[in-house]
DNA sequence: CTAATGCATTAGTGCCCACTAATTGATTGA
DNA sequence: TCAATCAATTAGTGGGCACTAATGCATTAG
């Protein structure tokens, strides 16, 4: 249970939890590319705070970088949501198992 | 961009944020059913946490109580995935499919 | 009845994190 | 050349959160 160890899942979960960051990678999502000046505005906060969750986001293995002249554009990395989509799909298993058990109960009361 | 209200979708991000209350979740999905007291056991932390970390998981809609005697048993509510599941269908083109079956599945088990 | 167990809640504490303001370095335009 | 723009980084700050210790309230055992 004592999980010391930096986990993938929690990485990208955390870094997906904070709405002012996600609000960040979806906007860099729908762009193909983006730059920094140009997801500052209208976000609400300040570039300097906006090149802190792309900082986060980029260790999470969500966003990659291309520098060009004095701007750099983000795009997204939409790889980085394996470790989440593994996560979820093992509870889908399971409820597989569930639903195959609950199925074959009622085949079994009701052939 | 300000995004005041609260988002279910950070709701649950963030209540699994957490590596202790994600613990938390897992052993009390694979169990069918589990006290606050088994729960405590092994998990590194006080049973006051503990109980902390299931109101948060309550509130994020992934869990169910029953009171039985001075026990609470906790059961996982998996359409409190959901959120989780409908947002990362939009963003994560790569495992769209897997997904949506999971969706499905989702939808079979929460008539 | 009394002691013990299970759980929730509270107050208190330390820490982390989101943010700002300011600075710096780099690049471009006039 | 000099000013302006872009982006990253730093120090500092406030607030939130995970945790503990302790208390209280039920419920059960002896």
């Amino acid at each position: 249970m004592i999980e010391a160890a930096p986990n993938p899942v929690t990485a990208v979960m955390r870094a997906l939890a904070d709405p002012t960051r996600r609000a960040v990678f979806e906007r860099v999502f729908d762009s193909k590319e983006i730059s920094v000046a140009e997801l500052t505005r209208g976000s609400g906060v300040t570039q300097g705070a906006i090149s802190q969750h792309l900082k986060s986001l980029k260790q999470a293995g969500l966003v990659a970088e291309r520098a060009e002249g004095r701007n750099v554009y983000y795009r997204a990395a939409p790889q980085g949501l394996e470790p989440l989509v593994t996560w979820i799909d093992h509870y889908g298993v399971f409820w597989r198992e569930r639903l195959q058990n609950l199925r074959d109960l009622l085949k079994e009361i009701d052939p």
